[in-house]
DNA sequence: CACGAGACCTGTTCGC
DNA sequence: TGCGAACAGGTCTCGT
């Protein structure tokens, strides 16, 4: 379930106390459970067991697909991968066989960390920049500027649809919103990127920025049995839509695979040879 | 440097 | 009904 819009979503739900939950800032770690070893990259399970134990938390933030969570003294970091989840739930509520990690906080209320694929990654480092140090920028950021966009597009030599997937280029992208982005953008998955005209690039900026904000405006997109919450999916233009007609012009829209990744586009839209 | 394939995992859905 | 194949929001590593 996670590119920026899910992850923001969730950082959100945890930060702020709803009727349901209380907030995560501010609770005081006093254990953990790892059902899962191999989730923990950094430090050892064993050492991330000691450090963490007594640390409160001071706030919960986001960078591109990373969650942040800030401690007294390190930072707790989990990438939710395919299907990860991270949620408050009481100490006394079943969990589920993917419930796998589970931080037990003072209060009486855990931090779990539910991932059926088992992909997802958690990291406490005293330095997050270990962690974060090459992703790209933040595309919804007041910094991330069209002529930020053109240089990284003109740095490479790539297909556009591969390149705003990388993470190393451009932050939170994932599958779902680069599909998004680039129909809005009119334009086709395997251009080149440093073939884009001036019109093309902030047509491009523009289609990130406003497919994010749409994500974001209905808290993210649940697709399978993962996730609740959002409901961008209902307002995919394209993801998923493989035999609908396109929403801005009535043609069917097809899937194909680029990257190994199901891809999907307006064939009028976004012609590809036609330019 | 850019790209494709394979690995890491489990669950759901689809076709026969 | 049953069973295997295909597929899933991500990233890493390896070979060309």
């Amino acid at each position: 379930m996670p590119e920026l819009p899910e992850v923001e979503t969730i950082c959100r739900s945890l930060r702020d106390a709803t009727e349901a939950t209380p907030p995560l800032v501010g609770q005081q770690i006093i254990g953990v459970r790892l059902g899962w070893p191999r989730h923990v990259v950094e430090p050892s399970a064993a050492g991330l067991r000691r450090r963490i134990r007594g640390q409160i938390v001071r706030d919960v933030n986001r960078r591109g697909k990373f969650i942040l969570v800030s401690l007294d003294r390190d930072t707790l970091i989990v990438h939710l991968m395919m299907s990860g989840d991270l949620f408050l739930a009481p100490a006394g509520t079943r969990r589920t066989p993917h419930d796998h990690t589970i931080f037990r906080l003072a209060s009486g209320w855990q931090l779990r960390f539910r991932d059926p694929r088992k992909f997802g990654r958690v990291f406490l480092v005293a330095d997050r920049e270990t962690v974060l140090e090459r992703l790209g920028p933040e595309p919804l950021s007041e910094g991330f500027r069209v002529k930020q966009l053109e240089l990284i597009l003109g740095r490479h030599k790539r297909a556009l649809k591969p390149l705003l997937m990388d993470q190393a280029a451009i932050a939170g992208l994932g599958n779902i919103y680069t599909d998004e982005a680039l129909h809005r953008a009119r334009l086709h998955p395997l251009r080149g990127s440093q073939t884009l005209g001036p019109l093309e690039i902030r047509a491009l900026w523009k289609g990130i920025r406003s497919a994010l904000r749409a994500g974001l405006r209905h808290n993210g997109a649940s697709i399978d049995w993962v996730y609740r919450g959002g409901d961008f999916q209902n307002h995919f233009r394209v993801y998923g839509q493989e035999g609908e007609p396109c929403p801005v012009c009535g043609t069917t829209i097809v899937r194909s695979v680029i990257g190994q990744r199901s891809t999907f586009t307006c064939p009028n839209c976004q012609p590809w040879g036609k330019n």
